[in-house]
DNA sequence: GGTATTTTTGCAACATAATTGCAATTGTAA
DNA sequence: TTACAATTGCAATTATGTTGCAAAAATACC
């Protein structure tokens, strides 16, 4: 059994065409996608509803998680840890390009702790940091 | 000249009714608004699309800055830093209560510096904070 | 393998969020 | 106080996301 297959089995998806393709397409971009990027992609091939149960399916089972942005549509990207269901305490580092626009998961930087005011419980944190990417800054 | 028409002016905002009181509203309350929560309060004085355009005004002229969150609605808060045009080289720590879903800005923490693969250039940074506020921490 | 059961898909309709063009109105500078 | 520029309201449109339901596909069970 191949490796796309194996990952939706561990995470308690069943294996369809959408979502072994679109789990693909995560795996080899590296970058976040948005709704509106895959349905470019799979125009003619999966409904525009389908995707956006395929992406529903994957956030709640753990295989992707979304993005904070002020851009008002929602972006994608791969989870990194390993976990079978969402175990949400995530701590993301996120980098948008201003020229490229696209985003990636920083995820070998860790968040640095910091001293909330009193009272305030933490229970996950995202980092959106913003500039030039590495390949557009050449 | 009251504060709220010094403020317009500053920011090179003419001064309207609907200007003057969602300004007033952003300044009562300290916690971030959607659209909705204004059309809810202004619903037979002004008109949807004006208070979009109101919101995108004090965005370009620096009186509001969006947060960063993956619901989907845009929110807006009002900007610590005074300056007049969008120098957005903002970092704003936003925290967003699981509970009451409020969000605030909490400008007196700063974001702690840290360094960036090669070749990144950082312009600015979000980070947002989901846990429990302290009123409802009670 | 074949069949029963459960999940997933596609379609149509609906819901919400945001934008655009344009004429009428309002704010401000001179 | 008039002239000009910016802002507002309205209607229409676009973008984004959701729901219900019947048909199709995936898995479990024999």
């Amino acid at each position: 059994m191949n490796l796309i297959n194996n990952t939706l089995k561990h995470h308690n998806l069943r294996i369809t065409k959408v979502r072994v393709e679109i789990l693909s397409l995560f795996q080899t971009h590296k970058k976040a996608l948005t709704h509106a990027d895959l349905e470019a992609k799979y125009d003619k091939k999966f409904d525009r509803v389908t995707i956006y149960r395929t992406l529903s399916s994957f956030l709640e089972n753990g295989l992707l998680h979304k993005i904070p942005d002020d851009s008002g549509v929602a972006k994608y990207a791969l989870c990194h840890h390993e976990g079978t269901a969402h175990t949400h305490d995530d701590h993301h580092v996120h980098f948008k390009c201003k020229q490229c626009e696209k985003i990636e998961c920083l995820h070998t930087l860790e968040i640095p702790k910091l001293q909330l005011p009193k009272k305030y419980k933490m229970e996950n944190a995202n980092l959106l940091i913003e500039g030039i990417c590495a390949t557009c800054n050449e």
